[in-house]
RNA sequence: GGCGGCGUACCCAAGUGGCUAAGGGAGAGGUCUGCAAAACCUUUAUGCAGCGGUUCAAAUCCGCUCGCCGCCUCCA
C-alpha cells in the first residue's frame, strides 16, 4: 500500500511501526458548534481509511479526539449563556447525532482533551525541564528556536516566517512563532492547577498527549484536514518530538477542502452548510458517496447538482441489484449461454484486484467507485442478454458478493433496493403512502386490461408528475422514485 | 512576498512515461415497450490550459506563460 505523506511531499510504501498492526490518530472536532460538511469529509475520508485498513488485514487501532476545551468553546458559553462544559456536551451529541446519520463509524477510543488533563501537565513539565518550554507569568511557551527541525512538515523557514509574520508581536515571548503549551486562566474562565498557576491546555498540546497515551511514541498515521498542517500538526510534531526524543508521526495524512463557488468553505467566510441542512434534502449515502466520489486530497466543488448526480449513480446501481436479485429469484433453469458470458466472467475475474489496486494507491475511493461502476455495466449487459440456468445463476451470485465485499469498506452500497427506495420517499418528500400508489397501480392496471390506454396513461401521468415512475415488467407493475432531474 | 496545489469532453472525475485517455451525470440517435421507465448500443477529447524542450515514446518529466485555489491568523 502506499499513501501519500505530507512529511515528504510524495506517496510511500506503507510500512508500520510494528507488522501487521496501524495506528491511527486523527483530528477531530472542536465541540462549540454543528459541524459542516467539511467537517463530514474529514470523517468519512478518515472512517474509510480506517475501515480499508481493517479489511486488508491490519490490526487497527483507531484514535479520533474531541477537543472540549478551547477558547472558542468559552465564547460560544458566553453566547449562549451556559456553562462551557454544557456547550462541549451539547455539541459532542449534535456530533455524534450526524455523524452516526452518516455512518462513519466510532473510533477505537474518543479522548477529550480535559480528560488528559494530567498527562497534559507531565509533557509541559517534562518540555519545560529539557529547556524547550518556558514560562512566563503564568503562561508556558514552547521555544521554537531550540527545535531546529521546526517548520518540517508544512515546509516553512522560521526566518521567513518572522519575515512576513502578521501575527501580533507578543512581548513576553521570546520569538513570535512561540506558542502556548499552557495558558494562565483568567478570571471566571475554566481551569485546572498546575505546577504554573491555575490554567489550561494550549491547543495543540492535547494531541500530543493523547496520541503518545493511547498509541505510543512513535506511531503510524496522523491525518486532518489540510488546514491543520500549520500550525497545528507542525506545532504537534514539534512538542512531541522535543518530549520524546523520537520520530512521532511516520505518515502525515491530509483531506481537502470542500469549497463553495471556488472558495474554501469556513466558518469565517460564512459560506458553509451543516451536515443537518445537507442532510435535509439528501440521505446519508448520497452525501457520503458524493465525498468519496473524489480522491480525499483534492478539492471538491459543493453543489447541489453534484448531489444530485450522486443520487442518480447511487440509483443506477440499486436498480442493478433489484434486476439481479429479481434474477436470482425466478430465473428458468434449462442453461442458455450467451455471449456477454465471457465478458462478465472476465470483469468479475479481476474485479477485487482492481478495487484492491485503486484503494492501496493511497485511497483512490474515486477509481475504486469507477470499478464498481464498471462491473455494473456488465452485469446490466449480461441481463440484457437474457441468460438462464445454473451458470447464469452462480456469474450474478459472485458478482452480488463481491459487490457486498467491496461495499462496506466504503459503507455505501449497503441497503436494501427498498429502502433505498425508501430513503427517496422522505428526502424527495413524495406525497403519496405505499399503499396509494399501489391502488393507482391497480386502476391503470384495470384500465390497460381494457386497453383504455388515456386512463393507464393519466394514471402514470399523475404520478410521475409527483416524482414516481412506474415500471411494467413481466412480474407486474413496479414503482420507483425518480431520480434524475 | 514565501511555500504548496490545481487546470482532462457540455458538467463532475480517474489516469502522473508506452495497450482503444476509467467511471458517473446531462444531451442526441437507436434497440426494447401499447406508451413509458429501466437497461443496453451508438454518439460527445487524434487530444489532456498555452508555448517550447527531454525521450524511440508525455496528459504524465523539465522550463516558461496564462488562469484558478489553498496555507502563511482560528479553521476539517
Amino acid at each position: 500500500m502506499r499513501v501519500y505523506n505530507t512529511l515528504h511531499g510524495k506517496k510511500e510504501e506503507l510500512v508500520p511501526v510494528s507488522p501487521g498492526r496501524i495506528g491511527m490518530y486523527a483530528c477531530g472536532v472542536t465541540v462549540y458548534d454543528l459541524c459542516h460538511i467539511g467537517h463530514a469529509r474529514s470523517a468519512i475520508v478518515f472512517d474509510v481509511m480506517r475501515r480499508y485498513l481493517g479489511f486488508r488485514g491490519f490490526q487497527v487501532k483507531y484514535i479520533r479526539n474531541f477537543t472540549d476545551i478551547d477558547d472558542k468553546i468559552i465564547n460560544r458559553a458566553k453566547k449562549e449563556g451556559i456553562a462551557w462544559d454544557e456547550v462541549a456536551e451539547k455539541y459532542t451529541r449534535e456530533y455524534y447525532v450526524d455523524m452516526d446519520r452518516l455512518g462513519v463509524g466510532r473510533a477505537d477510543r474518543e479522548p477529550k482533551a480535559t480528560e488528559h488533563i494530567a498527562e497534559i501537565i507531565a509533557i509541559v513539565k517534562g518540555l519545560v525541564d529539557k529547556g524547550f518550554g518556558y514560562v512566563v507569568g503564568g503562561d508556558v511557551y514552547f521555544e521554537v528556536k531550540r527545535f531546529p527541525d521546526y517548520g518540517k512538515l508544512s515546509k516553512r523557514d522560521l526566518d521567513e516566517m518572522l519575515a512576513g509574520a502578521r501575527v501580533e508581536v507578543d512581548e513576553r515571548k521570546k520569538n513570535p512563532m512561540d506558542f502556548a503549551l499552557w495558558k494562565a486562566s483568567k478570571e471566571g474562565e475554566p481551569s485546572w492547577d498546575s505546577p504554573w498557576g491555575p490554567g489550561r491546555p494550549g491547543w495543540h498540546i492535547e494531541c500530543t498527549a493523547m496520541s503518545i497515551k493511547h498509541l505510543g511514541e512513535t506511531f503510524d498515521i496522523h491525518g486532518g484536514g489540510a488546514d491543520l498542517i500549520f500550525p497545528h500538526h507542525e506545532n504537534e510534531l514539534a512538542q512531541s518530538e522535543a518530549f520524546t526524543g523520537k520520530q512521532f508521526v511516520k505518515y502525515w495524512l491530509h483531506n481537502g477542502f470542500i469549497t463553495i463557488d471556488r472558495e474554501k468553505m469556513s466558518k469565517s467566510l460564512g459560506n458553509f452548510f451543516t451536515i443537518r441542512e445537507i442532510l435535509d434534502k439528501f440521505d446519508p449515502e448520497v452525501v457520503r458517496f458524493f465525498l468519496l466520489s473524489t480522491h480525499y486530497r483534492s478539492p471538491i466543488e459543493f453543489s447541489d447538482e453534484s448531489l444530485r448526480e450522486a443520487e442518480a449513480s447511487l440509483d443506477r446501481y440499486y436498480t442493478t441489484v433489484t434486476r439481479t436479485e429479481d434474477f436470482l429469484k425466478e430465473a428458468p433453469e434449462k442453461p442458455k449461454p450467451t455471449t456477454e458470458e465471457k465478458a462478465l466472467e472476465e470483469v468479475l475475474a479481476v474485479f477485487m484486484n482492481k478495487f484492491k489496486e485503486a484503494m492501496d494507491d493511497d485511497f483512490n475511493t474515486a477509481l475504486a467507485l469507477g470499478n464498481i461502476f464498471e462491473l455494473i455495466r456488465e452485469v446490466n449487459r449480461y441481463l440484457d442478454a437474457k441468460p438462464a440456468g445454473r451458470k447464469a445463476k452462480d456469474l450474478l451470485v459472485t458478482a452480488r458478493d463481491l459487490l457486498s465485499q467491496s461495499g462496506p469498506v466504503l459503507n455505501i452500497f449497503e441497503k436494501q433496493p427498498e429502502e433505498w427506495n425508501d430513503a427517496l420517499m422522505r428526502t424527495k418528500r413524495i406525497p403519496f403512502t405505499k399503499e396509494e400508489i399501489l391502488r393507482k397501480i391497480i386502476q391503470r392496471r384495470e384500465a390497460r386490461e381494457r386497453k383504455d390506454w388515456s386512463t393507464a396513461d393519466a394514471v402514470r401521468k399523475e404520478l410521475e408528475d409527483r416524482g414516481i415512475i412506474l415500471e411494467d415488467k413481466k412480474s407486474g407493475t413496479a414503482w420507483k422514485v425518480r431520480v434524475s432531474k
